[in-house]
DNA sequence: GTCTATAAAGTGATAGAC
DNA sequence: GTCTATCACTTTATAGAC
């Protein structure tokens, strides 16, 4: 009467969704080891038997919640990277929005992926962005021609790790920086907003210093 | 005969500080809960009944080397930030070559850290630096005056933020960063020796920029 | 102090009723 | 599909011999 249920788009979740979407926010709080399959049930509502009952087991749960991850961290990259149209400066500003937009809609995810990469080192390191290291990339051509031209006397790897840093470890620490900053919720998706326009600037700042 | 027992400075280590040696590094390694008592005891060469004769239960020396972890971030610090004798800019290079070297030597901090400021916010968060938010720090006061006099526009939480950035990520990425930058451990050594003179001038240039 | 053996509790997974 | 009850195994911690 109040509410008739909606069938179409927006109906509720299946039972399998409603166990994986609470088995994604416990792992991503409390990572593989800590979760038990107990806590996912009941974060989802559901019994336990339900959980292997369409996952198998905790580690097949795990591994989809980890491969969604990786697809959040490569999906639309590849477009933006491999842009025939678009400069080496606009393709640095379209990634870093991307990611910002992405994490700032996932914050879980980097804590979650460097918890993977410093506890499986090899098992998925070879996955994570295997698409992006081809020497054939549109971004990496750019690259070459810029340096070629230009005298950057950085190395390419101090600035991947800048670029990096100032874009995803705020959101690692974002605990701590929420603490000891004194900074609410709500502030800190201003200041990361703000950072989609600052870290290009900043990252060009960057290489005219070296 | 050949080797007479060390009794001075240099001698064996006592169990109790070889269990311990052992349980930093498995505990860096893969965190408290994939961590096994009786990884710890295997690792350290003596057995499991040991641990719980030194130290009482997993938890307790999980503390123990949580609180020398802890103590490794702040310790000296204060000397650095409270020194009326020093710049600001000077300040910022004593800072950034301390918090380097002192990661080169305990590259597993990081992630031991942010490990634990991800699964227990509220337990430790306080202790975390906690001798570090006060207000009458001779770096704060050169602060103030600094940006009282000349105009920065940049938030502070932003500045901590890229110093923090630029100058721990690449420890909490190395395993990735190692892996697809093709970056040998000593080459990584490198670059992080090198980033002691680099990221003050980066972060100067970041003011300069805003 | 150090060991072996074992108790006590926790955890992933399944059987079987509904 | 969903539940309760339970098995099989792991893991922390301790008891007790030496």
């Amino acid at each position: 009467m109040m509410q008739e249920e909606n069938k179409t788009e927006r109906s509720i979740p299946s039972t399998e969704e409603q166990i994986k979407a609470a088995a994604r926010r416990v792992f991503t709080r409390k990572g593989y080891a800590a979760t038990r399959t107990r806590d996912i049930a009941e974060e989802s509502g559901h019994n336990l038997a339900l959980l292997n009952y369409y996952f198998r087991s905790k580690e097949k749960l795990f591994n989809i919640i980890m491969m969604e991850h990786l697809h959040l961290f490569i999906k639309d990259v590849l477009g933006i990277v491999n842009d025939e149209s678009t400069t080496l400066p606009q393709k640095l500003e379209l990634l870093v929005a991307h990611y910002i937009d992405m994490l700032l809609a996932n914050p879980g995810v980097p804590v979650f992926m460097l918890h993977i990469i410093n506890t499986n080192p090899d098992e998925l390191l070879n996955n994570v962005a295997s698409a992006l290291d081809t020497e054939q990339l549109v971004l990496v051509k750019q690259w070459r021609q810029f340096a070629a031209a230009g005298n950057v006397t950085l190395k390419p790897a101090h600035i991947i790790m800048n670029l990096l840093g100032l874009t995803i470890f705020p959101f690692i620490a974002s605990p701590m920086i929420k603490r000891k900053l004194h900074v609410s919720d709500q502030e800190f998706i201003a200041l990361m907003t703000e950072r989609k326009q600052l870290v290009p600037v900043w990252m060009k700042a960057i290489l005219a210093s070296s």
